[in-house]
DNA sequence: AACAACATGTAATAAGTTACATGATTGG
DNA sequence: CCAATCATGTAACTTATTACATGTTGTT
């Protein structure tokens, strides 16, 4: 099992969208994926090249007057199936689904529809394990003078999960009008 | 600005709750925290010995009949300093606030709550700037074919915001009575 | 007999951050 | 004229993961 590289599909997920430039891959990011992803210049151009010198990736230089020329990247075909196999593929990770989700329009509603059938399923699970955490916190200080504090977390962490369960029932509403 | 090195703060905090091992670190972090937070053996191990070494914290074997003898850590008055410093410190990541939250003993209840504030002043800065992008992604496909799952997502992260800005309110609340 | 849990650790590798370096253009 | 934004990149460093290595004890 090897380490899942997020710059690398966040970055090739940005080119399926449209030829661009590192620059503006950050903006995107920051703009509208910032609350849950992040992403540094010192991943995005060396990642930028990389896709390019393996053959993920074409590079075009746009001159504009005296400034800094523009690169701007395409994704290829390469590229693109590399990108879609990591669609496909099963999540390795937490949130990987997340990202995947941002470049859903790759993939059909009903391959979607069970990823998040699965995520709800394991939310499903863990959330009366949670309960159980609550009980034996609310019951006495079985973990020292930070009792208190952990119950507090706890309690986020059930609403929490039970936000990504209703949530995922909503989407997968959502997929399927799509279809 | 540095890079903050949660696997030490993880490691320093539990050793503030009492003498204990690397395994029993694990163990913990997995059982309790692991919606949040995971650390690996690989982290523990060298972290503990660090720590060591730097005076923060001190080591003794305990034979256990037969089998590799058990090493267990205990935090020493320089180590304690070091983790209240940081608890006392600014948060400069998201969710640092989270990992703080566990050790909260540590700290008096009017140390916590400003900072508890803070988070939900952001997150009620956040909120209305998310409910824009959602009027606009609902309004046309801004993103190209990725639009509607786009908008599950910032879906998601307005209640997520939401969620959060609700717990800080309820928890600023819970730690003025345990004052 | 097999398997999970207890228990500690290292080496190779990968992933991500920060600080630095450079310079044009646009808006107030 | 100053600050922000546009625009690209590198080097040093830190942080984290994975796979491996080893052996015991308790449970089924």
């Amino acid at each position: 099992m090897h380490k899942i590289n997020y710059a690398r599909y966040i970055v090739l997920g940005m080119l399926s969208c449209g030829p661009t430039t590192g620059y503006e891959v950050k903006r995107f990011v920051k703009e509208f994926m910032s609350y849950i992803w992040d992403i540094s210049y010192g991943q995005i151009y060396p990642t930028l090249s990389l896709l390019e010198r393996q053959g993920c990736a074409t590079m075009n230089e746009e001159k504009t007057g005296g400034g800094r020329p523009k690169k701007v990247y395409q994704i290829t075909d390469q590229g693109l199936t590399e990108l879609q196999a990591w669609l496909r593929g099963p999540e390795t990770k937490e949130y990987e689904l997340f990202l995947k989700l941002c470049f859903g329009s790759l993939l059909t509603p009903d391959e979607l529809i069970p990823k998040l059938e699965a995520y709800r399923r394991k939310r499903e699970e863990e959330l009366p394990i949670m309960e159980e955490w609550l009980k034996t916190m609310e019951s006495g200080p079985v973990m020292g003078p930070n009792t208190p504090y952990y119950l507090l977390l706890t309690k986020f962490g059930f609403d929490y999960f039970h936000l990504e369960k209703e949530w995922c029932s909503q989407s997968i509403e959502t997929l399927k009008k799509l279809e």
